[in-house]
DNA sequence: GATGCAATTGCAACCCGTTTGCATCTAATT
DNA sequence: AATTAGATGCAAACGGGTTGCAATTGCATC
């Protein structure tokens, strides 16, 4: 803990600066992998275990959502929060861009006295293309 | 490809048989983890292989979702699909019986001309008990 | 019931996304 | 400038899941 008001000891890195940027920019959840490669565009020497300490260390905000094929994808908290349509065939993501659920959780908060504080939400199926 | 006219070549085993009997009494979702202790129960011999290569060969009757802990849940998906409140601190799950997307499906399938398949949502916060 | 053969299993090694120990570096405070 | 706790780079480890291979087994055919 330090000494002063300060509300966390987290330091200001050129890192983390960069990590956030990177993902106030996407236009879409990213993977760690893909926080990475856009990180190291110019700080080259930067390793996967610093983004994943910093998604870590930033978690008050960043939502990180496992997808099914394993790995896990994050994005601001304070980002519009979309879902996404995945199409199982040619894997293109469609975004939604109103949340379907938010009309529905009080509802469901106070029928299971459960405080909600995120959720998680995609919809599998095949596009117009793949039709 | 066998020569008759059966719609498949899957075998019927022991394993496989007691796999499927294993998600029919489930309540909720298991991880291969808790499907192969339970199929070893009675099968002291299988090995965690054969449950995936299994979940892999009766994909067209399971259901995969793979939770923000990392690791996949395994339902069939006759089985009344339900989805769950996820407690934060006790990861206690708590099971929602209605599907709140059913009645929105149509319309997002129709906006979007998509064919949707399947969906994953799961809900995350505190329990009554945890608050 | 014996034969033939592809599907299935057990086992061990492997894959890959993620985590961690440790030495070094650096931001921030004095 | 000195101090020091947090952050980083690197390499090794972790853990859920996958895969190659030899042995077994279900099942169709005889
Ligand atoms: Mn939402
Ligand atoms: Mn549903
Ligand atoms: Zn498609
Ligand atoms: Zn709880």
């Amino acid at each position: 803990m330090s000494k002063n008001q300060n509300v966390s000891d987290y330091k200001s890195t050129k890192q983390r600066n960069k990590i956030i940027q990177v993902l106030q920019d996407a236009k879409r959840p990213l993977t760690a992998e893909e926080i990475y490669l856009l990180v190291k565009d110019e700080l080259p020497s930067v390793v996967i275990s610093t983004i994943y300490r910093n998604m870590e260390a930033l978690k008050n905000i960043i939502v990180k959502t496992v997808y099914n094929d394993g790995k896990a994808r994050y994005a601001l908290t304070k980002e519009k929060h979309t879902h996404n349509l995945i199409c199982l065939k040619c894997t293109k993501i469609i975004a939604i861009e109103k949340c379907p659920l938010e009309a529905l959780e009080k509802n469901l908060s106070e029928q299971n006295s459960f405080e909600i504080l995120e959720h998680k939400l995609e919809i599998y199926g095949h596009c117009k293309d793949c039709r």
